[in-house]
RNA sequence: GGUGGGGUGGCUGAGUGGUCGAAAGCGCCUGACUCGAAAUCAGGUAUGCCCGAAAGGGCAUCGUGAGUUCGAAUCUCACCCCCACCGCCA
């Protein structure tokens, strides 16, 4: 939810912020209108209530009764206004950063810069699929047969390079001087707190999903009918409400979390996209950050999570891009979107390895997650969400960047001492 | 799944129809004492919303939602969650 003050007191920066998202502007005016509406009905109401308290504290039965009517009525026509302007405000995304690139669409993203040069190869490179299976560690045929389309068996030793990297990860995040020489990198005294481990549900409850305000779009999560309880499309869906309706000391934040889940997305509306190998599947495996800070440090938080993305894939020795997504391609509750693109040979381009959002208080404000000053007053935190590695599309970036001439893969240097070997082959 | 107990402020925890937004302790803030700190003492310390330039005033909130009542933390109903024991089970 975006601040109602800031609705209130400047709509048109509102309405601007609105349309750059591809959002609808109208939306602003059924919000001011009713909230016109529900603050006159509210004033209402409230000297009508304190009259009751008067009567009831002169044990005035009969005036009482006369009194409460009133009471019902108004507050029934609140109910009414309320409806409409709560689904306006729940609508309204959160507004772009003022460095947030404008435009439509994923051609309008910005490259912020690019790192490592990608290997020439004197052979043709294959995809990862070809790779996969003839090394007999990816096997779509069989799932395809046992779970349908968009399925895979990782085996042997794609799943070794599954958990070496979620153990490098976990090593790295959890490493006081990685840590703190990369938050110095970002800004000198950005906090050098560690990640917390964490292994969260993966199922949500519709009404926490939707104060995340990611169960939209419903058409791409797995619903459970029977216990009504959603899948999980990223471990941010349920470390983001770990400290809902919770006021944090200000001197407990940041919170740091890395999540490992297994997450579930439908991908409908992406038929016939990335059909082949295991880019874009039902079901994928994921590590990911999340944390709560201050206000003023959240941009700093991103960029520090940013630079752990780059930390981690500069560490496996993948060429990568940083992108910089435009308002009309970012998320709703985003203010600002960073993606990391790892270089892909087989398709010879740079694919979304990794994303870093920045939420604001927009989130914190649906959850109920505050913080309390050292001085008393509260506030909203600030949310920041990204990826530390999919692990899929990882692995494709390994096989592909380091396949050799006769189908084998060498294991990047960080990874050899939890895969067990130097060669897959 | 069964039985029992319970969800109260940043935390622990009292409170079973009106004087309760709520005792007490912890924590935190301010001041005194101190060279300084600790300890001690005194005072302060929930949140949201509405009106207001402000001072201030008002309303709501004791898991959530509905209800009974002139009046609800306290009574009724539904739901959610937690704990204990039993059963079942990876």
């Amino acid at each position: 939810m975006i601040d109602i003050k800031l609705l209130r007191e400047n709509p048109e920066k509102v309405k601007k912020g609105i349309t750059a998202k591809k959002f609808d502007r109208r939306l602003v005016d059924e919000f001011l209108e009713s909230d016109g509406k529900w603050r006159e009905l509210v004033k209402k109401v409230e000297e009508l209530r304190a009259e009751q308290k008067k009567l009831s504290g002169k044990r005035d039965i009969e005036a009482g009764k006369k009194n409460k009517e009133l009471i019902r009525e108004i507050e029934a026509k609140i109910a009414e206004v309320e409806k409409i302007r709560e689904a306006a405000h729940l609508k309204i995304p959160n507004m772009p950063s003022d460095d947030t690139p404008i435009g439509d669409s994923e051609e309008d993203n910005k490259v912020l810069r690019k790192v490592g040069e990608p290997r020439k190869f004197d052979f043709e490179p294959k995809d990862h699929l070809a790779l996969g299976e003839s090394l007999g560690i990816i096997n779509s045929e069989s799932a395809g047969k046992i779970s349908g389309a968009r399925f895979a068996y990782l085996m042997g030793d794609a799943v070794r390079l599954e958990f070496a990297l979620v153990q490098y990860a976990f090593e790295t995040l959890t490493n006081p001087e990685t840590i703190k020489a990369i938050a110095e990198f970002v800004q000198s005294g950005h906090s050098a707190k560690l990640f917390i481990p964490v292994v969260p549900p993966a199922m949500i409850k519709p009404a926490v999903f939707e104060r995340m305000a990611r169960l939209e779009p419903k058409e791409e999560r797995y619903h459970l009918a029977q216990d009504d309880l959603y899948l999980i499309g990223s471990a941010e869906h349920t470390l983001g409400p770990l400290h809902m309706d919770e006021t944090i000391l200000e001197e407990k934040l940041p919170i740091r979390y890395v999540g490992f889940s297994t997450n579930f997305r439908r991908e409908a509306g992406s038929y016939g996209k990335d059909t082949k190998g295991i880019l874009r599947l039902h079901q994928f495996d994921k590590l990911e950050l999340e944390s709560f800070s201050l206000p003023e440090n959240s941009v700093a938080e991103q960029n520090f999570f940013v630079a752990i993305q780059e930390y981690l894939i500069k560490g496996l020795g993948i060429p990568y891009q940083v992108v910089s997504i435009c308002a009309g391609d970012m998320g709703g509750p985003d203010a600002k979107q960073i993606d990391v693109e790892a270089w892909m040979p087989g398709q010879n381009k740079y694919r979304e390895t990794h994303t870093a959002d920045l939420m604001t208080d927009y989130q914190s404000r649906r959850l109920g997650t505050k913080l309390k000053r050292k001085n008393g007053k509260t506030e909203f935190v600030h949310m920041n969400d990204a990826t530390a590695f999919a692990i899929g599309r990882t692995i494709i970036a390994i096989l592909e960047n380091y396949q050799t001439k006769d189908g084998k893969i060498e294991v990047p240097k960080v990874l050899q001492k939890y895969v067990g070997k130097k060669i897959i082959g």
